[in-house]
DNA sequence: GCAATATTTCAACGGCTCTTGAATAATCAT
DNA sequence: ATGATTATTCAAGAGCCGTTGAAATATTGC
């Protein structure tokens, strides 16, 4: 996973409506659900739908397929979680605490790296 | 937590430059890093440090502590986990290929909630 | 072909984000 | 106090993001 693929990612999800859209996608499971649906749901404009779904889709995070005149969306589970493990892992480190609070913990806590840089302060 | 907090992590994190400052205090470990060799380390200048620095304390990403003419700052390890788990489980309600993607295996899966919601396309 | 439905695209505007360099603040050493 | 060092704040400008409503595209059914 390439980092501007994770940032595009975290852009996208750093919006109050997309995120929305990503807690309603994820309650549908594999079913889904087609732009209207998901506009009467949250009290959006077609338009402005469009407009974050499309931002959902260029970052990878949702698939569509079109269903007739509907275009149905689901959440991609493979992209939310590569994003996760490149933040967890390439960007934390796997450290233990963050790991298991994002995990309600129940989970073996991961090696962790610490290069031996010995850089304090003034360098 | 709140979304909103969720959602200026996410914004926080959603940039190159900030991406890079948290992986290098997390490689720092508890030790931290002071301004000034961050601002070394990735080659920027005081200035634009000083604004991206902001923008993840103000997110409550990282914490700083002033040591003489330095500042030191550290990850906040548990803010980033409970950004994390906000999402993974109010957001995706814990999908099991999610969760399984971002602990790279080893962990049982959570109990997903897929409540009842029968809308389908046209509502 | 024509009307109706579902969705996307376009254009315009306001606001926020990011960058840059100069100015300011805080601390240390003499 | 003075000067040096470290870091933040300010101001200006470029550019991207998000909202809105109108227009365009795609599909269905008559």
């Amino acid at each position: 996973m390439e980092q501007s693929r994770v940032l595009a990612a975290l852009s996208a999800l750093a919006h109050d409506t997309r995120l929305e859209i990503v807690r309603l996608l994820s309650s549908r499971g594999g079913e889904g659900m087609c732009a209207g649906g998901i506009a009467r749901h949250l009290g959006l404009s077609a338009s402005a739908l469009s407009f974050h779904l499309s931002a959902l889709d260029s970052a990878g995070l949702v698939q569509v397929n079109r269903e007739g005149r509907n275009m149905r969306y689901r959440l991609n589970h493979a992209e939310l979680g590569g994003v996760f493990a490149y933040v967890l892992s390439d960007c934390c480190g796997n450290h233990p605490e963050i790991r298991g609070r994002c995990l309600g913990g129940g989970c073996e806590p991961a090696p962790q790296d610490h290069s031996g840089m010995s850089n304090t302060c003034p360098g």
